[in-house]
RNA sequence: GUGGCCAUAGCUCAAUGGUAGAGCUCCAGAUUGUGGUUCUGGUUGUUGCGGGUUCGAUCCCCGUUGGCCACCCCA
């Protein structure tokens, strides 16, 4: 039985080869996001993996269907596992808008699907942190979630030198449009079109962009520019402020696929321009009013950092360290006769909070000893008794080999003085 | 969905139109005994799957599945 294409099977290191993906990695990122999502104030929330077709349909018509994994439910339900978590999003706050005062600052770290052939970056399934906040708006609110992105990447070892953020606004956009264009009903064409620019060649842009009545040049020279709007001003300076100024670059080429948002967005690369984007927001103010079918107004803005770009940058820049099981004590149990009073003094020392291991069968003590230094533990303890018949026990450092003997009940004061 | 390349032991790879080997890992034993060394032995493959050509295919051909990469698309 081989898994699904497109899915992902997560081992502990040390891994067989490069290719194998880390659970341990996986939950070294996981950790990360948690702990600055939290340490912004974020609290978590999560939803359902499965949720009905509808909730996707309805915010981006029956196109996005090609690319869901979804099916028809023993209920004969049309479902579909989440591709994204902002519908489900604004589905809970839009439910229960009321009981939360604001502004609502969440975040999720769910795994999401697409029905795709997988490629470099992209899968069938990802991890994704999603952080929004709702219920506020302003340059103040886009700054804060942009400072969240950027120390998210910083708490992983990763630089200025690593990463930037390309700021933009639709608001600039929609300037822009406005004052060649009077029918807003081609405003979305005209977005995606620019969404493209990077990708198509010259002439295919100034083709589409006569179209529409625009040319080429005049798109170009207004991307050029890149003249901040004052809301955009505002939030260069409340970054700068936090002394992140020099993550970010106002970008106006940055305009983002999706068609609900409605202001500011921004997306992070990697310097090199090695990957794909690391991670990508913005506002979207009319979401949850579209997704309650009109019952909830509420302004919204966020983003979402996929894990698997992440770990390819990070194994990239050298930024994942190693991992192993963390055992700080490893128990010899030599003397069989020992064995119960060992057991007792390993469930001690766990509930002390110490990783603790040692081999359940009885094992010669030499291969007892190997365990402990294929684990990395930091320590050997062997129960021992003394002239005066009293359990000690011989607590060996594996760094430098030195020795020490104690009373079972310091044995996890020393290990936490000396490690 | 389209196209290109690839597919041999748990891992990294080798070999040949006549039914496959090395290193590492793993397991056992010995050695070492301030122990991570060394030695010996052992397990594992319908050579991704199906079909065809051939006296005979892992090696040639077709299909299929999976992987990698690009396109499409992009949370």
């Amino acid at each position: 039985m081989q898994r699904l294409p497109g899915f992902r099977d997560f081992y502990p290191e040390p891994l067989p080869n490069t290719d194998v993906w880390s659970a341990d990695a996986r939950q070294h990122i996981f950790d990360r996001w948690r702990k600055t999502a939290r340490s912004y104030g974020f609290r978590e929330y999560d939803g359902p993996p499965l949720e009905t077709l509808d909730l996707y349909t309805v915010k981006s018509g029956e196109e996005i269907v090609g690319q869901l994994y979804n099916f028809i439910d023993k209920g004969d339900r049309g479902v579909s596992l989440r591709p994204e978590m902002t519908p489900t999003l604004a589905r809970m706050v839009g439910t229960h808008e009321r009981n939360y005062k604001k502004p609502i600052k969440w975040f999720a770290l769910p795994q999401l699907f697409r029905y795709e052939k997988q490629q470099k970056g992209r899968l069938r399934e990802h991890f994704q942190l999603n952080a929004d906040i709702l219920g506020e708006a302003g340059p103040p609110v886009d700054a804060e979630l942009i400072a969240l992105l950027i120390d998210t990447l910083r708490s992983l070892g990763l630089t200025q030198e690593d990463f930037f953020v390309r700021l933009s606004s639709r608001h600039a956009w929609h300037e822009f449009f406005a004052s060649k264009c009077q029918d807003s009903s081609r405003e979305l064409a005209f977005y995606q079109v620019i969404d493209k620019l990077e990708r198509e060649t010259p002439e295919q842009n100034q083709e589409k962009l006569a179209a529409l009545g625009f040319s080429l040049a005049e798109v170009q020279q207004f991307i050029t520019e890149g003249k901040p709007t004052p809301e955009l001003a505002a939030i260069l300076e409340n970054l700068g402020a936090r002394g992140l100024g020099e993550y970010v670059r106002v970008d106006y080429s940055i305009i983002r696929g999706l068609a609900y948002y409605t202001g500011v967005v921004f997306e992070a690369f990697d310097r090199k321009g090695m990957f794909r984007a690391i991670a990508g927001g913005g506002r979207y103010d009319h979401l949850v009013e579209l997704i309650t079918g009109g019952k909830v107004k509420i302004t919204a803005a966020g983003f979402g950092m996929g894990d698997v770009v992440l770990t390819e940058l990070l194994k990239e820049r050298g930024k994942l360290p190693a991992f192993d099981a963390g055992v700080e004590v490893f128990c010899l149990i030599e003397d069989e006769s020992l064995r119960s009073q060992s057991l007792r003094w390993v469930q001690e020392w766990r509930e002390a909070g110490l990783v603790t291991d040692y081999a359940m069968a009885p094992l010669k003590s030499d291969k007892q000893f190997k365990r402990a230094l294929d684990a990395h533990a930091l320590f050997t303890a062997k129960l021992e008794k003394n002239e005066g018949g009293e359990l000690m026990i011989r607590l060996k450092r594996l760094q430098d080999r030195q020795e020490q003997v104690v009373k079972p009940e310091a044995v996890a004061g020393v290990v936490r003085a000396t490690s």
